[in-house]
DNA sequence: TTGAAAGCGTTACCAG
DNA sequence: CTGGTAACGCTTTCAA
């Protein structure tokens, strides 16, 4: 193993000299830094993690918990994952990935051994039983999520209040006077998972302001569950236009069954999408959407979790992005 | 921080006596491991990952490197991490997640700062240029995937030249005398991806053997591409009686378009598909299938890499999964 | 602008 | 069965 005593030997300078050329701590002369750097390459010397974890209390590592269930859309959370990973490298940090089931213990195990230097949290609950032990965890701390009572933590998330409204005004002004929404699985609302409530509670009140009458059905994500879904739509609320899509997983079974009862897009009925823009465009036909952001809100994370480690005071903050809708012709006006 | 000699002073010993309790490597007297253990839940003792990692030489952590292009198909890359964190636990191990992009340089760094103990290498092409590195590195390594020269590599995966040829016998044996294969995108085929060339030699090698007449079509992971490939197959071999889907993406739209051109499964048509269990069975029709068993060979891929860090050599191993086909009803006997 | 040396918290060897 | 202590490889303070 090379260390950077080796370095240091082969350049003809102090192992200090070494560190501080690889940090940037102090200034070097521009002869030794090349001297330095030369013998770095050369002898392909990389630091040791353990050793310089110990001595500067810095893992550069970001842990990431991430829900195992599959009842969050596994390609959504693997957009997150992999926005992060690239962001966190960038900053010269790794990715440590935690699993949501190790529970709290999990989580004091990483902070409490110095294995990652803050932490990043997917899958957040509105009443999130993890908030005392992350906000005991003496290091950063990022949900992707809010919770109910956020307190002094650091969150980011679309702002799915506003993404609800938004839908219902979009139908609302194409002139959609009866609306169902088919949101995510019944589990996702039973656990309480913090953005369901949300969009939820816009969608409602939006319908309410725009007097458009509006349903809800959870889905689960089987086909199956879809069509029984479907069965209580169109019999409960013959009436129904437009339907407004908060669940991925059944945003392609749902284009075929529509087709299969001979409704046509968006001249039967309108289908208003919240997904990630990759989804939005890969269906029989492309769908209107509220973007969700997943890979900003990722890379977002992993800023926000880096500035937090960077030094000075951060104040806490909830950041709650705007949705954005996006027109791609599978919503329409009625017709009367 | 409360470090190991808090514990051992709370408990009246000696530091390394901590340590030996902890790592159960020497033998501590029944009353002595109590009061220590004792003192750890009190103190809420956690070793310190990076001086534990600098003073024995082993970080505890494996690094698993996955794509981060979706032309694989992103639930099944999933499935195979979130078995390899699950497993990794059981083995007091944590994953540390590497994307593709890094390249060679980041297999590099990881293995030469020590930041992991083995690698476990997803997404293996045929000529797989990350080989002289992978071999290079002073740590085990296990690929999910066999390249064409493993040389003395680690390898495991399912067995896809019998996979494919088990494909054909079924449909043979249920009197298909001409088939298709909708195959995986054809990037996944230009990048030499290992699994997709094993895959279709066993398919041809047995279909020639049986005497079935045998096309293959590569499919993107789009609905206008999949609806393209339909019309070849129809087109040019109208009389296809049965479908092999290697192509977890499309099977869903593949479905949709079977309905939509009035093909009924598997009355008119046989449909048999290679993808995990849960996914055969969240269709519109189950489907008959060729297991692709992702949890199994996630956390196979981590006990071989434990294994070759156990200590004593372990011999190179190439592990080949054999293929279990299930039948849920999408195939059945050509009728005349 | 550079060097020397004192830690950082564990492990594992040497003693007893 | 237990204790003392020298590493492990780096960062950072103190000195020059």
């Amino acid at each position: 193993m090379v260390t950077i005593a080796d370095v240091a030997r082969a350049a003809g300078v102090s192992p200090s000299t070494v560190s501080y050329v690889l940090s940037g701590k102090r200034s070097i002369s521009e002869e030794t830094r090349r001297r330095v750097q030369r013998s770095i390459r050369q002898l392909g010397y990389h630091p040791n993690a353990g050793a310089r974890a110990l001595a500067s209390s810095r893992s550069n590592v970001l842990a990431v918990v991430i829900p195992l269930r599959t009842d969050l859309n596994v390609p959504v959370v693997m957009q997150f994952v992999a926005a992060a990973v690239t962001e966190a490298r960038t900053h010269d940090h790794d990715v440590l990935l935690l699993t949501k089931d190790e529970g709290p213990e999990g989580l004091r195990r990483v902070a409490a051994s110095s294995i990652a230097d803050a932490l990043i949290v997917m899958d957040v609950e509105a009443a999130e039983p993890r908030l005392p032990v992350l906000r005991a965890l003496d290091r950063p701390v990022v949900l992707i999520g809010v919770p109910d009572q956020p307190g002094d933590l650091t969150c980011v998330d679309l702002d799915f209040t506003a993404a609800g409204s938004a839908c219902v005004t979009h139908l609302a002004d194409l002139g959609h006077r009866e609306i169902a929404l088919i949101g995510p699985s019944p589990e996702v609302y039973k656990r309480g998972t913090s953005y369901s409530g949300r969009f939820l509670h816009g969608f409602q009140r939006t319908a309410g302001e725009r007097k458009v009458r509006a349903a809800s059905f959870p889905c689960p994500p089987s086909y199956d569950g879809l069509r029984e879904r479907l069965d209580e739509v169109f019999t409960r609320h013959p009436g129904v236009t437009g339907l407004v899509v908060h669940n991925e997983a059944i945003l392609g079974p749902l284009l075929s069954e529509l087709g299969r009862r001979g409704k046509q897009v968006p001249r039967d009925i309108s289908v208003l999408a919240v997904c990630p823009e990759d989804m939005a465009e890969a269906h029989a036909i492309p769908l209107t959407s509220i973007a969700l952001p997943t890979a900003e809100l990722g890379s977002l994370a992993v800023e926000m979790a880096m500035r937090r480690l960077g030094g000075g005071t951060v104040q806490p903050e909830v950041r709650l992005l705007s949705p954005t809708l996006i027109d791609r012709g599978s919503t329409g006006p009625v017709i009367a």
